[in-house]
DNA sequence: GTTTTTTCTGAACGGATGTTCAGTTAACGT
DNA sequence: ACGTTAACTGAACATCCGTTCAGAAAAAAC
Protein backbone atom coordinates (compact mmCIF):
# COMPACT_ATOMS: atom_id res chain seq x y z
CA UNK A 1 0.00 0.00 0.00
CA UNK A 2 0.67 3.08 -0.06
CA UNK A 3 -0.58 6.44 -0.69
CA UNK A 4 -4.36 6.68 0.72
CA UNK A 5 -7.39 7.91 0.17
CA UNK A 6 -8.43 11.67 0.58
CA UNK A 7 -4.66 12.24 1.93
CA UNK A 8 -3.08 15.44 1.15
CA UNK A 9 -0.54 17.90 2.37
CA UNK A 10 -3.32 20.72 3.58
CA UNK A 11 -4.76 18.82 6.39
CA UNK A 12 -2.01 16.03 7.35
CA UNK A 13 0.56 19.01 8.16
CA UNK A 14 -2.37 20.86 10.97
CA UNK A 15 -2.99 17.12 11.82
CA UNK A 16 0.50 16.78 12.89
CA UNK A 17 0.66 20.14 14.72
CA UNK A 18 -2.32 19.14 16.66
CA UNK A 19 -1.54 15.89 17.32
CA UNK A 20 1.57 16.28 18.89
CA UNK A 21 0.23 19.48 20.94
CA UNK A 22 -1.97 17.62 22.53
CA UNK A 23 0.47 14.55 23.02
CA UNK A 24 3.12 16.76 24.04
CA UNK A 25 0.98 18.02 26.76
CA UNK A 26 -0.65 14.99 28.10
CA UNK A 27 2.62 13.06 28.34
CA UNK A 28 5.76 15.52 27.52
CA UNK A 29 8.13 15.72 24.64
CA UNK A 30 10.45 13.04 25.66
CA UNK A 31 8.03 10.46 26.57
CA UNK A 32 5.84 11.00 23.33
CA UNK A 33 6.92 8.81 19.98
CA UNK A 34 7.33 9.85 16.59
CA UNK A 35 4.89 6.78 15.96
CA UNK A 36 2.39 8.10 18.60
CA UNK A 37 1.42 11.11 17.06
CA UNK A 38 1.48 8.97 13.49
CA UNK A 39 -0.95 6.62 15.14
CA UNK A 40 -2.70 9.36 16.38
CA UNK A 41 -2.77 11.10 13.01
CA UNK A 42 -3.76 8.23 11.22
CA UNK A 43 -0.41 7.62 9.31
CA UNK A 44 2.67 5.71 9.26
CA UNK A 45 5.79 7.14 11.17
CA UNK A 46 7.85 7.64 8.19
CA UNK A 47 5.21 9.88 6.82
CA UNK A 48 5.33 12.74 9.19
CA UNK A 49 9.20 13.61 8.10
CA UNK A 50 7.09 15.16 4.48
CA UNK A 51 6.16 17.96 6.92
CA UNK A 52 9.00 18.02 9.48
CA UNK A 53 12.63 17.73 9.22
CA UNK A 54 13.06 15.96 12.70
CA UNK A 55 11.21 15.83 16.08
CA UNK A 56 13.17 19.11 17.65
CA UNK A 57 11.77 20.92 14.74
CA UNK A 58 8.29 20.01 15.73
CA UNK A 59 8.59 21.34 19.52
CA UNK A 60 10.81 24.13 18.34
CA UNK A 61 7.50 24.88 15.74
CA UNK A 62 4.59 24.46 18.10
CA UNK A 63 6.48 26.86 20.36
CA UNK A 64 7.26 29.48 18.47
CA UNK A 65 3.96 29.73 17.08
CA UNK A 66 2.59 29.89 20.75
CA UNK A 67 4.42 32.68 21.48
CA UNK A 68 4.09 34.46 17.94
CA UNK A 69 0.24 34.00 18.38
CA UNK A 70 1.07 35.63 21.88
CA UNK A 71 2.87 38.58 21.05
CA UNK A 72 0.38 39.72 17.75
CA UNK A 73 -2.96 38.84 19.76
CA UNK A 74 -1.48 41.54 22.66
CA UNK A 75 -0.63 44.31 19.50
CA UNK A 76 -3.79 43.40 18.03
CA UNK A 77 -4.91 45.17 21.71
CA UNK A 78 -5.87 48.92 21.62
CA UNK A 79 -3.71 50.62 23.43
CA UNK A 80 -5.28 52.15 27.28
CA UNK A 81 -5.31 55.69 28.04
CA UNK A 82 -3.73 55.14 31.61
CA UNK A 83 -1.46 52.90 33.41
CA UNK A 84 -4.62 51.73 35.16
CA UNK A 85 -6.51 50.79 32.34
CA UNK A 86 -3.22 49.00 30.60
CA UNK A 87 -2.90 46.85 33.35
CA UNK A 88 -6.65 45.73 33.78
CA UNK A 89 -6.49 45.08 30.04
CA UNK A 90 -3.08 42.82 30.04
CA UNK A 91 -4.61 41.46 33.18
CA UNK A 92 -7.54 39.95 31.55
CA UNK A 93 -5.85 39.58 27.94
CA UNK A 94 -3.33 37.79 29.87
CA UNK A 95 -5.97 35.06 31.48
CA UNK A 96 -8.45 34.76 28.52
CA UNK A 97 -5.30 34.04 26.23
CA UNK A 98 -4.14 31.38 28.14
CA UNK A 99 -7.03 29.93 29.23
CA UNK A 100 -8.25 29.23 25.65
CA UNK A 101 -4.66 27.03 24.76
CA UNK A 102 -3.97 25.00 28.04
CA UNK A 103 -2.31 22.92 25.97
CA UNK A 104 0.23 25.01 23.97
CA UNK A 105 0.79 26.48 27.52
CA UNK A 106 1.45 24.13 29.06
CA UNK A 107 4.58 23.35 26.37
CA UNK A 108 6.03 26.35 26.61
CA UNK A 109 5.75 26.14 29.92
CA UNK A 110 7.25 23.11 30.53
CA UNK A 111 9.23 21.56 27.35
CA UNK A 112 11.83 24.63 27.25
CA UNK A 113 14.54 22.28 28.46
CA UNK A 114 14.02 19.75 25.82
CA UNK A 115 14.87 22.88 23.34
CA UNK A 116 17.96 23.12 21.54
CA UNK A 117 20.04 25.94 22.51
CA UNK A 118 19.74 27.70 19.71
CA UNK A 119 15.55 27.27 19.80
CA UNK A 120 15.97 27.89 23.18
CA UNK A 121 17.63 31.25 22.52
CA UNK A 122 14.80 31.93 20.21
CA UNK A 123 11.51 31.33 22.45
CA UNK A 124 13.22 33.05 25.26
CA UNK A 125 14.22 36.03 23.18
CA UNK A 126 10.33 36.13 22.38
CA UNK A 127 9.28 35.40 25.98
CA UNK A 128 11.35 38.03 27.77
CA UNK A 129 10.05 40.69 24.76
CA UNK A 130 6.39 40.11 26.16
CA UNK A 131 7.31 40.48 29.50
CA UNK A 132 8.54 43.73 28.64
CA UNK A 133 5.01 44.63 27.56
CA UNK A 134 4.16 44.51 31.10
CA UNK A 135 7.57 46.29 32.37
CA UNK A 136 6.51 49.03 30.03
CA UNK A 137 2.96 49.67 31.69
CA UNK A 138 3.99 48.81 35.58
CA UNK A 139 6.83 51.69 34.43
CA UNK A 140 4.10 53.83 33.20
CA UNK A 141 2.28 53.49 36.13
CA UNK A 142 5.46 54.59 38.31
CA UNK A 143 5.53 57.52 36.36
CA UNK A 144 2.05 58.24 36.73
CA UNK A 145 2.14 57.90 40.75
CA UNK A 146 -0.15 54.95 41.01
CA UNK A 147 2.05 52.33 41.52
CA UNK A 148 4.36 51.52 43.83
CA UNK A 149 6.94 48.46 43.99
CA UNK A 150 10.47 47.73 45.10
CA UNK A 151 11.67 46.62 42.31
CA UNK A 152 10.12 46.73 38.63
CA UNK A 153 11.68 43.71 37.21
CA UNK A 154 10.58 40.60 40.31
CA UNK A 155 6.91 42.54 40.06
CA UNK A 156 6.89 41.82 36.49
CA UNK A 157 7.87 38.48 37.16
CA UNK A 158 5.02 38.14 40.21
CA UNK A 159 2.49 39.26 38.56
CA UNK A 160 3.04 37.21 35.66
CA UNK A 161 3.62 33.55 37.46
CA UNK A 162 0.47 34.52 39.49
CA UNK A 163 -1.44 35.24 36.56
CA UNK A 164 -0.15 32.12 34.34
CA UNK A 165 -0.90 30.23 37.84
CA UNK A 166 -4.84 30.21 36.80
CA UNK A 167 -4.21 27.72 34.09
CA UNK A 168 -3.01 24.90 36.41
CA UNK A 169 -6.48 24.69 38.28
CA UNK A 170 -9.35 26.68 36.07
CA UNK A 171 -11.66 24.41 34.35
CA UNK A 172 -14.50 25.83 32.50
CA UNK A 173 -16.98 23.10 34.16
CA UNK A 174 -15.75 24.48 37.60
CA UNK A 175 -17.61 26.95 40.08
CA UNK A 176 -16.34 30.40 38.83
CA UNK A 177 -16.61 31.80 35.32
CA UNK A 178 -13.93 33.21 33.30
CA UNK A 179 -14.68 37.05 34.23
CA UNK A 180 -15.33 35.87 37.72
CA UNK A 181 -11.91 34.57 37.69
CA UNK A 182 -10.51 37.83 35.56
CA UNK A 183 -12.14 39.89 38.39
CA UNK A 184 -10.49 38.52 41.15
CA UNK A 185 -7.10 38.17 39.50
CA UNK A 186 -7.43 41.59 38.45
CA UNK A 187 -8.20 43.01 42.32
CA UNK A 188 -5.41 40.93 43.60
CA UNK A 189 -2.49 42.21 40.87
CA UNK A 190 -4.13 45.57 40.79
CA UNK A 191 -3.66 45.58 45.05
CA UNK A 192 -0.15 43.83 44.64
CA UNK A 193 1.34 47.55 43.25
CA UNK A 194 -0.93 49.75 43.68
CA UNK A 195 -0.01 53.41 45.55
CA UNK A 196 -0.49 53.30 49.13
CA UNK B 1 34.79 -7.78 37.82
CA UNK B 2 32.49 -7.65 40.41
CA UNK B 3 32.03 -5.83 43.64
CA UNK B 4 34.53 -2.11 43.92
CA UNK B 5 36.71 -1.22 46.41
CA UNK B 6 34.99 1.07 49.09
CA UNK B 7 31.34 -0.33 47.81
CA UNK B 8 28.91 0.29 50.79
CA UNK B 9 25.31 0.61 50.70
CA UNK B 10 24.78 3.51 53.31
CA UNK B 11 26.59 5.59 50.47
CA UNK B 12 25.19 4.26 47.01
CA UNK B 13 21.66 5.11 47.92
CA UNK B 14 22.04 8.82 49.25
CA UNK B 15 24.46 8.90 45.84
CA UNK B 16 21.38 7.34 43.51
CA UNK B 17 19.15 9.91 44.55
CA UNK B 18 21.31 13.10 44.32
CA UNK B 19 22.13 11.80 40.90
CA UNK B 20 18.52 11.28 39.80
CA UNK B 21 17.12 14.29 41.60
CA UNK B 22 19.91 16.42 39.33
CA UNK B 23 19.45 14.73 35.89
CA UNK B 24 16.07 14.74 36.27
CA UNK B 25 15.33 18.45 37.22
CA UNK B 26 18.10 19.00 34.09
CA UNK B 27 17.05 16.88 31.56
CA UNK B 28 13.45 15.56 32.76
CA UNK B 29 11.98 12.08 33.72
CA UNK B 30 11.46 10.63 30.32
CA UNK B 31 14.55 12.09 28.95
CA UNK B 32 16.95 10.45 31.51
CA UNK B 33 18.15 6.79 31.07
CA UNK B 34 18.59 4.51 34.25
CA UNK B 35 22.86 3.89 32.61
CA UNK B 36 23.01 7.85 32.82
CA UNK B 37 21.63 7.88 36.34
CA UNK B 38 24.00 4.76 37.31
CA UNK B 39 27.33 6.25 35.07
CA UNK B 40 26.72 9.48 37.52
CA UNK B 41 26.93 7.31 40.62
CA UNK B 42 29.87 5.70 39.13
CA UNK B 43 28.27 2.48 38.69
CA UNK B 44 26.55 -0.20 36.32
CA UNK B 45 22.89 0.24 35.32
CA UNK B 46 21.80 -3.02 36.93
CA UNK B 47 23.46 -2.35 40.36
CA UNK B 48 20.68 0.24 40.62
CA UNK B 49 18.21 -2.09 41.32
CA UNK B 50 19.38 -3.23 44.48
CA UNK B 51 18.13 -0.30 45.97
CA UNK B 52 14.91 0.55 43.94
CA UNK B 53 12.31 -1.66 42.56
CA UNK B 54 12.24 0.52 39.70
CA UNK B 55 12.40 3.95 37.72
CA UNK B 56 9.17 4.93 38.64
CA UNK B 57 9.47 4.87 42.55
CA UNK B 58 12.55 6.57 42.23
CA UNK B 59 10.94 9.66 41.39
CA UNK B 60 8.16 8.96 43.56
CA UNK B 61 10.17 8.82 46.48
CA UNK B 62 12.49 11.75 45.50
CA UNK B 63 9.10 14.05 45.29
CA UNK B 64 7.14 12.08 48.35
CA UNK B 65 10.93 12.86 50.14
CA UNK B 66 10.59 16.68 49.01
CA UNK B 67 6.38 16.79 50.22
CA UNK B 68 7.35 15.74 53.38
CA UNK B 69 10.18 17.89 53.86
CA UNK B 70 7.85 21.07 53.31
CA UNK B 71 5.33 19.68 55.59
CA UNK B 72 7.86 18.96 58.30
CA UNK B 73 9.55 22.12 58.04
CA UNK B 74 6.66 24.13 57.69
CA UNK B 75 5.19 22.48 61.26
CA UNK B 76 8.22 22.88 62.88
CA UNK B 77 7.51 26.50 62.55
CA UNK B 78 6.64 28.43 65.38
CA UNK B 79 2.98 29.53 65.31
CA UNK B 80 2.75 33.41 64.64
CA UNK B 81 0.14 35.56 67.03
CA UNK B 82 -1.84 36.89 64.22
CA UNK B 83 -2.73 36.38 60.94
CA UNK B 84 -0.04 39.16 59.50
CA UNK B 85 2.12 37.57 61.19
CA UNK B 86 1.34 34.19 60.16
CA UNK B 87 1.27 35.38 56.29
CA UNK B 88 4.43 37.02 56.56
CA UNK B 89 6.18 34.20 58.36
CA UNK B 90 4.76 31.84 55.47
CA UNK B 91 5.84 33.92 52.87
CA UNK B 92 9.50 33.99 53.88
CA UNK B 93 9.06 30.56 54.86
CA UNK B 94 7.69 29.52 51.42
CA UNK B 95 10.57 31.01 49.40
CA UNK B 96 13.47 30.10 51.84
CA UNK B 97 12.63 26.49 51.47
CA UNK B 98 12.07 26.87 47.75
CA UNK B 99 15.27 28.57 47.07
CA UNK B 100 17.19 26.23 49.23
CA UNK B 101 16.44 23.20 46.39
CA UNK B 102 15.90 24.11 43.71
CA UNK B 103 16.02 20.73 41.72
CA UNK B 104 13.54 19.00 43.98
CA UNK B 105 10.94 21.82 43.43
CA UNK B 106 11.49 21.60 39.30
CA UNK B 107 10.66 18.22 39.58
CA UNK B 108 7.74 18.71 42.37
CA UNK B 109 6.45 20.91 39.68
CA UNK B 110 7.32 19.33 36.37
CA UNK B 111 7.14 15.37 36.84
CA UNK B 112 3.60 15.16 38.23
CA UNK B 113 2.12 13.61 35.01
CA UNK B 114 4.76 10.74 34.85
CA UNK B 115 3.56 9.54 38.25
CA UNK B 116 1.44 6.22 38.57
CA UNK B 117 -1.93 6.99 39.20
CA UNK B 118 -1.61 6.04 42.67
CA UNK B 119 1.74 7.89 43.29
CA UNK B 120 -0.03 11.13 41.72
CA UNK B 121 -2.88 10.63 44.04
CA UNK B 122 -0.30 10.66 47.50
CA UNK B 123 1.82 13.38 46.25
CA UNK B 124 -1.41 15.22 45.19
CA UNK B 125 -2.68 15.08 49.04
CA UNK B 126 0.54 16.19 50.62
CA UNK B 127 0.18 19.46 47.93
CA UNK B 128 -3.39 19.96 48.82
CA UNK B 129 -2.53 19.73 52.54
CA UNK B 130 0.08 22.23 52.30
CA UNK B 131 -2.10 24.69 50.20
CA UNK B 132 -4.64 24.38 52.95
CA UNK B 133 -1.86 25.64 55.49
CA UNK B 134 -1.95 29.10 53.67
CA UNK B 135 -5.52 28.81 53.31
CA UNK B 136 -6.14 29.13 56.91
CA UNK B 137 -3.66 31.81 57.71
CA UNK B 138 -5.93 33.37 54.69
CA UNK B 139 -9.18 32.50 56.56
CA UNK B 140 -8.47 34.28 59.64
CA UNK B 141 -6.81 37.32 58.53
CA UNK B 142 -10.68 37.24 56.63
CA UNK B 143 -12.05 36.76 60.52
CA UNK B 144 -9.46 39.07 61.80
CA UNK B 145 -10.65 41.79 59.22
CA UNK B 146 -7.24 42.47 58.09
CA UNK B 147 -7.69 40.57 55.10
CA UNK B 148 -9.82 40.95 52.15
CA UNK B 149 -10.43 39.11 49.49
CA UNK B 150 -13.08 37.82 46.48
CA UNK B 151 -12.10 33.97 47.22
CA UNK B 152 -10.29 32.26 49.20
CA UNK B 153 -9.37 29.03 47.26
CA UNK B 154 -8.98 31.55 44.32
CA UNK B 155 -6.17 33.81 46.57
CA UNK B 156 -4.38 30.74 48.13
CA UNK B 157 -3.62 29.79 44.83
CA UNK B 158 -2.74 32.90 43.62
CA UNK B 159 -0.06 33.33 45.90
CA UNK B 160 1.43 30.26 46.02
CA UNK B 161 1.80 30.73 42.00
CA UNK B 162 3.65 34.18 42.46
CA UNK B 163 5.60 32.84 46.06
CA UNK B 164 6.88 29.53 44.18
CA UNK B 165 7.66 32.04 40.67
CA UNK B 166 10.57 32.92 42.33
CA UNK B 167 12.42 29.47 41.59
CA UNK B 168 12.26 30.46 37.72
CA UNK B 169 14.44 33.40 37.66
CA UNK B 170 16.23 34.12 41.35
CA UNK B 171 19.98 33.48 41.63
CA UNK B 172 22.52 33.53 44.44
CA UNK B 173 24.68 35.09 42.06
CA UNK B 174 21.99 37.69 40.99
CA UNK B 175 22.02 41.20 42.21
CA UNK B 176 19.21 40.70 45.15
CA UNK B 177 20.29 38.92 48.14
CA UNK B 178 17.33 36.68 49.58
CA UNK B 179 16.27 38.55 52.38
CA UNK B 180 15.43 41.37 49.75
CA UNK B 181 13.72 39.42 47.64
CA UNK B 182 11.65 38.36 50.46
CA UNK B 183 10.90 41.64 51.66
CA UNK B 184 9.98 42.73 47.88
CA UNK B 185 7.23 39.49 47.80
CA UNK B 186 6.04 40.50 51.28
CA UNK B 187 4.61 43.56 50.21
CA UNK B 188 3.68 42.12 47.22
CA UNK B 189 1.42 39.49 48.62
CA UNK B 190 0.38 41.38 51.90
CA UNK B 191 -0.78 44.18 49.39
CA UNK B 192 -2.56 41.92 47.27
CA UNK B 193 -4.50 40.39 49.81
CA UNK B 194 -5.08 43.75 52.69
CA UNK B 195 -8.47 44.71 53.74
CA UNK B 196 -8.63 48.56 51.76
C1' DG C 1 41.92 -18.01 58.12
C1' DT C 2 37.76 -19.55 56.49
C1' DT C 3 32.97 -19.01 55.56
C1' DT C 4 29.09 -16.17 54.78
C1' DT C 5 26.99 -12.16 53.18
C1' DT C 6 26.73 -7.94 50.73
C1' DT C 7 27.58 -5.34 46.68
C1' DC C 8 28.44 -4.97 42.19
C1' DT C 9 29.66 -6.45 37.09
C1' DG C 10 28.72 -7.63 32.47
C1' DA C 11 26.01 -9.74 29.46
C1' DA C 12 21.67 -10.58 27.95
C1' DC C 13 16.39 -9.99 27.23
C1' DG C 14 12.56 -8.30 24.24
C1' DG C 15 11.05 -4.31 22.69
C1' DA C 16 10.99 0.76 21.52
C1' DT C 17 13.43 4.71 19.59
C1' DG C 18 14.18 8.49 15.61
C1' DT C 19 15.03 8.44 11.00
C1' DT C 20 15.69 6.89 6.00
C1' DC C 21 14.10 5.25 1.63
C1' DA C 22 12.64 2.37 -2.35
C1' DG C 23 8.37 1.37 -3.94
C1' DT C 24 3.25 2.07 -4.53
C1' DT C 25 -0.88 4.45 -5.24
C1' DA C 26 -4.17 8.39 -5.27
C1' DA C 27 -4.81 12.91 -7.08
C1' DC C 28 -3.88 16.34 -10.45
C1' DG C 29 -2.60 18.63 -14.96
C1' DT C 30 -3.27 18.39 -19.68
C1' DA D 1 -7.14 8.91 -21.29
C1' DC D 2 -2.61 9.29 -19.83
C1' DG D 3 1.59 10.85 -17.72
C1' DT D 4 3.28 13.31 -13.79
C1' DT D 5 3.55 14.51 -9.23
C1' DA D 6 2.49 14.48 -4.48
C1' DA D 7 1.47 11.56 -0.39
C1' DC D 8 2.09 7.72 1.91
C1' DT D 9 3.47 2.64 3.18
C1' DG D 10 6.19 -0.81 5.19
C1' DA D 11 10.40 -2.49 6.03
C1' DA D 12 14.79 -1.66 7.56
C1' DC D 13 18.72 0.76 10.12
C1' DA D 14 21.57 1.22 14.22
C1' DT D 15 20.94 2.39 18.78
C1' DC D 16 18.85 2.85 23.02
C1' DC D 17 15.46 1.48 26.73
C1' DG D 18 14.18 -0.69 31.61
C1' DT D 19 15.01 -4.71 33.81
C1' DT D 20 16.91 -9.45 35.13
C1' DC D 21 20.39 -12.53 36.72
C1' DA D 22 24.37 -15.75 37.16
C1' DG D 23 28.67 -15.09 38.80
C1' DA D 24 32.68 -12.59 40.87
C1' DA D 25 34.88 -10.05 44.36
C1' DA D 26 35.14 -7.21 48.48
C1' DA D 27 33.64 -6.82 53.17
C1' DA D 28 31.98 -8.71 57.37
C1' DA D 29 31.34 -12.47 60.60
C1' DC D 30 33.19 -16.08 63.00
Amino acid sequence: MARTQGSHSASTGPKIRASAQRLFAQHGYAAVSMRQIAADVGVQAGALYNYIPDKQALLFELMKRHMDDLLAARCAQKPAESALAALEAFTRFHIGFHLDRPDAVFIAYMELRNLSDDNFAEIERLRTQYEGELTQILDHGLAERVFDMTDLKVATRAVIAMLTGVTTWYRDSGALSRSEVEDIYWQMVHNAVRLT
